[in-house]
DNA sequence: GGCATAGTTCGTCACGCGCCTAACCAATGA
DNA sequence: TCATTGGTTAGGCGCGTGACGAACTATGCC
């Protein structure tokens, strides 16, 4: 009991609606106000002022003031870390039971951010074309960057010097909750989001996690990165998944 | 919001006192009796198997049916992790204000079982012989066995062939969220765990993931693996560490 | 200075849910 | 057969906490 009394603390500021899509919006990687989302999350300013004390307070969130915004945003890998391995469990529970899928839905799993990397079908892509292309090597226990991967990565763009380095995680899988596959996290899939935003290849919107593919940057990732990437306009005839 | 749902479902059952218990208690490994849950959380059977219902339909435990006993286990490796990265943030948390200590925290900290594998001090030290033994190597980023190590641990005993290993992780760094360094998991890990239990050189109780670490187990440790293990009649002593 | 907007504090309401006791079903063993 | 013990169902109580509106402070722009 006394082991458990931290986590439950932890696990009951996640385990709320309002407060959870606070996270989930902030996964996204920007850092948001707290009238932004108090909208997203659908409650009054007020509630979302409470809310975001007590994450403050849990160290979950951290909070810069400018002026008079305070703009919020995760406070560490590690939490991102714990929100997606949630995630991931509650992607397996939902036995048979009817799940509506939304538009929202098929954009998210085909492209969003997760955290401060790609995700969805665009990150696995990504990720594949790396290992086959012999850039990365992936395996469930970890991943490695080739030296030739490491020469590719600096022609692309990607800051991977000591100094960007920095102690953090270089090049790690993350399960995709969506494709149940994994994609590259860890400071490789960091600069590699980076510098495709930078290249206008893919954009964010302010209030959601998901990624829009511009048409550069489809071509762009076929051409640099020989990124097999499914059609997109085919998506929403696929219908539903099995989900398991 | 849509995205959120399942997370907070999730989220929401851990992050209930009884029902965190329940599962720290699960997380030894073993499989447990409702009634025996309902003890180590110090909740009515009834209200155990209210919990236990919530859980089992949510798939974060198993159950099978033994008679009239019914044994429950978490569910999956993935829900394992779940469980380890809420604790790892939730080790972080707590700023300055005063946490107490019991000699049972003392001892979680010294060797405990993290789901299949060994934790604390004593997962650590082990981890730590391995690596400078070359025996694996260890990055935040993944895990490896080296063919010496292969060797060395198949003959401690441990069972890496490819029928046990069926999918599963292999060698996985597990970030421990006592020790804040990493100790071994994936099968390696539960092999080291198996072969140590089955030696004689580690106990566990039935109703706590706190493992005992015999005479034999500690000269074992020390000859076979050369491990450096801490003295455990000093741990009391040491005072409370600064948790940061 | 005055107005608009970001954010907080306060007081109140009400719903949810975790808990218990009591009663009931199920399996084992004498 | 009946006692024993594991587990579930039913009903009711009470606390916790998330929600809101109203009123307040703080910052910035005209």
């Amino acid at each position: 009991m006394v082991a458990a009394a931290n986590m439950v603390e932890v696990a009951a500021l996640v385990g709320d609606t309002a407060r959870a899509t606070i996270l989930a919006a902030l996964m996204g990687g920007q850092s948001l106000t707290g009238s932004e989302l108090a909208y997203i999350a659908r409650i009054s300013r007020p509630t979302a002022s409470e809310h975001l004390l007590k994450l403050v307070t849990a160290r979950l969130i951290a909070v810069t003031k400018q002026g008079r915004f305070r703009y919020y945003r995760i406070a560490s890998p590690l939490v991102a870390n714990m929100l997606e391995s949630i995630k991931l469990v509650a992607a397996i529970e939902v036995p048979a039971r009817y799940q509506p899928r939304s538009i929202q839905d098929d954009e998210m799993r085909f492209a969003r951010t997760c955290y401060d990397h790609l995700a969805g079908q665009l990150g696995v892509a990504i990720a594949d074309a790396l290992v086959a292309n012999k850039h990365i090597v992936l395996s469930e226990d970890g991943g490695e960057v080739t030296t030739k991967g490491e020469k590719f990565l600096c022609e692309f763009g990607a800051d991977l010097s000591p100094k960007a380095r920095g102690g953090r995680l270089f090049c790690r899988p993350c399960l995709d909750w969506s494709e149940r596959r994994y994609h590259v996290a860890g400071l490789v899939g960091a600069q590699i989001l980076r510098r495709c935003e930078a290249l206008g290849w893919v954009a964010r919107k302010r209030d959601t996690r998901t990624v829009k593919l511009t048409a550069q940057g489809r071509a762009g990732l076929v051409k640099t990165f020989g990124a097999k990437l499914p059609d997109e306009t085919q998506r929403h005839i696929k219908g539903v998944r099995t989900g398991r």
